[in-house]
DNA sequence: ACACTGACCTGCGAGC
DNA sequence: TGCTCGCAGGTCAGTG
């Protein structure tokens, strides 16, 4: 389950292996993954280059040569970058056919998955609504004081609200949580001044730490290797058993429909 | 305006 | 062994 730190070494590494890349054709073997007209998305792409890679929250941005393609990886979408002749996997769901001999294959065990064309002057800021970026300087405390005003959802819940922060999902929440020993549970109604300084700095630190394990794996990449962004940030409580501080037992809790793990003893 | 629920999908592991 | 069932999770439409 790509989060921020994986769609940023996705981007980063498609734009090491694609940059400047011609589409010359795009097959789609499940319409449901295009938003919008499949035909038209197939004709805008062809004879569009890949200028541009960005990101915004978990989304994956390209500037084409006229048009915006994005993507959203969901669950389980992944990017692999193979020779024509490979044979194609039941679960690759898109092919854009590449100047050169390569595709750029999109593949989807869940289907769940999407992706649009846009115009090319698609503003990122308010793209979706989404919140700021958690890396950005306007993610901070003061920010987090201003929006968790009026509401009182559990703090997991503020964490994985794209409105609120763009990128956090299900696994750095929790780690974000158990790093400022605060329980996924509580309100956001009830945390201090000083959480939501720890809130600012955990999430930043851990995110951070995410990506630049993220990179070895672009240095190390190869292009028979997917693009995965299958890096996982070695976690501290998410789908542990015992707390690696304490020794007790980590409890599974759901929450916004949600499974969160925290230490009840470390985290109040 | 906010908050919660179900739908979208497939694979996998638990339980019978 | 073979079946069913529940769970996994990001986003959004629909409902309260």
């Amino acid at each position: 389950m790509p989060e921020l730190p994986e769609v940023e070494t996705v981007v980063r590494t498609l734009e090491h292996e694609i940059c400047d890349a011609e589409i010359l054709g795009v097959s789609v073997y499940w319409q449901r993954i295009i938003e919008g007209d499949a035909e038209v998305f197939q004709k805008r792409l062809c004879h569009e280059h890949f200028r541009k890679f960005e990101r915004r929250g978990k989304y994956l941005i390209f500037r084409m040569d006229t048009v915006t393609l994005i993507v959203h990886l969901r669950m389980e979408g992944k990017f692999y970058i193979l020779p024509d002749e490979a044979p194609k996997d039941r679960h690759t769901h898109v092919i854009f056919q590449l100047a050169g001999g390569r595709q750029l294959r999109y593949h989807d065990t869940r289907k769940f998955g999407r992706m649009c064309i846009l115009p090319i002057d698609l503003d990122l800021s308010t793209f979706k609504e989404l919140g700021p970026e958690p890396l950005s300087s306007d993610f901070n405390a003061a920010y987090i004081h201003a929006y968790r005003k009026g509401r009182k959802v559990p703090l997991k819940t503020l964490l994985l609200d794209q409105h609120f922060t763009a990128g956090i999902g299900n696994i750095y929440a929790d780690e974000i949580l158990y790093a400022c020993h605060l329980r996924p549970g509580r309100s956001c109604a009830r945390i201090t001044r000083k959480d939501e300084e720890n809130i600012a700095r955990e999430t930043k630190r851990i995110l951070q730490a995410a990506i630049a394990a993220g990179g070895t794996t672009i240095r190390s990449y190869t292009s028979s290797l997917g693009v995965t962004g299958r890096f996982q940030l070695s976690c501290q409580v998410h789908t542990k058993k015992i707390c690696g501080v304490c020794g007790n037992e980590i409890k599974i809790k759901y929450i916004g429909g949600r499974s969160s793990y925290y230490c009840p003893h470390c985290q109040r």
